[in-house]
DNA sequence: ATAACAAATGGAAACGTTTCCAAAATGTCC
DNA sequence: GGACATTTTGGAAACGTTTCCATTTGTTAT
């Protein structure tokens, strides 16, 4: 059986209050009694239980995370920057997937009301209406919940509007624009509307390539798109996968990047890992979502004031994908 | 202020102990009763207290995964893998990051020990000699931590063996290996041992380019490797990263894959999102391995039998970056 | 109706901690 | 040395649960 607070308050022969004051740093004890305590602590090995703590402060100190299926570029690297931040306050991380399924995420709701976490980053693809927190602090990304919800995005609308404009300016006539389409609307639909309205105004002819793309297909989808390119010459693409399947159709059927075709793409998930500055695109700010949610949800959850709404900017870079 | 199971007990009319019984599903409390709390619980609103469960149960019920970094796309798909897993068995996963450095691991794992978590899946990088685990239960993965502590695996030797063995049926005179030296003897290593055990046995002229590549630097190092290929006709690259900048080197450079140059890969963990099969690689059972770390260390945990080593064959897929 | 037994129930104790209050020890000043 | 303020200390209570034991209630057989 592992030390409890007892056992060392005996070794030291002092009272288990001054015990754990010592353990948590208080200064109303003196130098003497520390002393003591702290060689008691040592030679049991005593280690704090941490469930008894949690118990008696009712704070957990942990943040779940919940997303649609942690499997994705875009949040391993969400969950990584949420972690790194979380940790520097103290708290931890907790990542709960929800499989893909609506049910499934308030099912997960349901069982962090428990008092099992302090607070919920949720992304989700699904609707939800009127969804009842109780009193779970929540944040939510990408997506508004509720006037009350405070939540985290970047400016997809201007981004895309300028990743539009900037093929514009590189000689495109024709642009077209390929993405999932999303079953929600969402911040992410934002770049199909910004898309919309920017070749509108320029005066090119829309073309929208906007399937419901279930994860896997995302090739097939690519290859359909560039069997019937007809005269366009370039196309903003949402999303990194679908870029990266484009890419790779446009390679396999001998379509020159960017002579042939310009590229560019939203999202930049993937940006490490593949291409090496190959593809032109909006690069999302995944590392700052990360840090405000992870900002906000501490703010929350302590009770400090915090933004309802956070954008963060992202930024275009320039790739090899276009001229 | 949430009720609590003597809330329930009040207004139900009945002991507290009657309240737990019919919480947990226990048989032996009347129809009448149940219904009675059933009722209780529904207009309370009542939610059992977990941290008040886990001091009781001295069980958290909860896995932690310890990773060098999130952010990476073997660990992504392991952590999505080994939460659904742990999930079926009623545990949660807490993802810590240890930041790629030593000393933050062990404070980290020091941290776990304090009743945190019912165990831990460590994947680590650093050597961690004699590092002492207490009576907390922790399984390893491609590494070998000492003879109680459990490990999983793939077969790195044979699946390496496999793929060089391929390129040289596949018309190649000039096998190069292309790959990150790890800082330690780890299951990684064995790629590239089994490379120069194979090239030895084929009668080809062993070329290894094997430098400490920090993250970041892929790309430098495969362009630099592209730069001296000389007669070299064949490459096997250890990791996914690589050889995605290797394909990108090429393509940049204009030597024509795989009619130049066939490459053939170890890891797979970037294959759903790129390449689109273009890669010829061993696939690393990535998500039968996480599942397997779940398996056992929930075993470790209920004190239920396992197996120390786990190896999980990896196959070879034929892709078009071969011949 | 009674005995014998099984099923259902109430409630105290324990899990390990923090926090509060009262008491004790220490220090300060005349 | 005594009066008082201040610092330190001990330990009970409380956090919310499960579990055990003793007791009550219900059932069946005689």
């Amino acid at each position: 059986m592992a030390a409890s607070i007892k056992d060392v308050a005996a070794l030291a022969n002092v009272g288990v209050g001054t015990v754990s004051r010592v353990i948590n740093g208080e200064d109303s004890v003196s130098v003497k009694t520390r002393e003591k305590v702290m060689r008691a602590v040592e030679e049991l090995g005593y280690r704090s239980n941490s469930m008894g703590v949690k118990l008696r402060r009712n704070r957990s100190k942990v943040v779940a995370l919940l997303v649609p299926l942690i499997d994705h570029p875009f949040f391993a690297k969400f969950a990584y920057s949420l972690e790194t931040e979380l940790d520097k306050m103290g708290y931890s991380l907790l990542v709960v997937s929800g499989q893909r399924r609506c049910e499934r995420e308030l099912e997960v709701l349901e069982k962090l009301k428990h008092r099992e976490v302090d607070g919920v980053v949720f992304v989700t693809h699904f609707r939800h209406e009127n969804i009842a927190f109780d009193d779970l602090p929540i944040v939510s990304v990408d997506r508004h919940l509720g006037d009350k919800t405070p939540f985290v995005t970047t400016d997809n609308y201007d981004a895309s509007v300028r990743a539009v404009e900037y093929l514009y300016s590189k000689g495109c006539k024709n642009i077209a624009f390929l993405g999932s389409c999303p079953a929600v609307e969402s911040e992410v639909s934002e770049r199909c509307r910004a898309y919309s309205d920017t070749v509108g105004k320029l005066g090119i002819k829309p073309k929208i390539f906007n399937p419901v793309i279930v994860h896997g297909d995302e090739q097939k989808v690519a290859d359909e798109f560039v069997n019937n390119l007809e005269e366009t010459d370039g196309v903003f693409v949402s999303g990194d996968i679908l870029a990266q399947a484009l890419y790779n159709a446009c390679y396999g059927k001998n379509i020159a990047v960017p002579d042939r075709l310009q590229i560019a793409a939203f999202d930049g998930a993937l940006n490490d890992w593949n291409y090496g500055g190959k593809l032109s695109c909006v690069v999302q700010p995944i590392e700052e979502m990360g840090q405000a949610a992870a900002r906000i949800i501490v703010a929350r959850i302590e009770g400090e004031p915090y933004e309802v709404k956070t954008v963060i900017p992202s930024a275009f870079t320039v790739g090899k994908s276009t001229k």
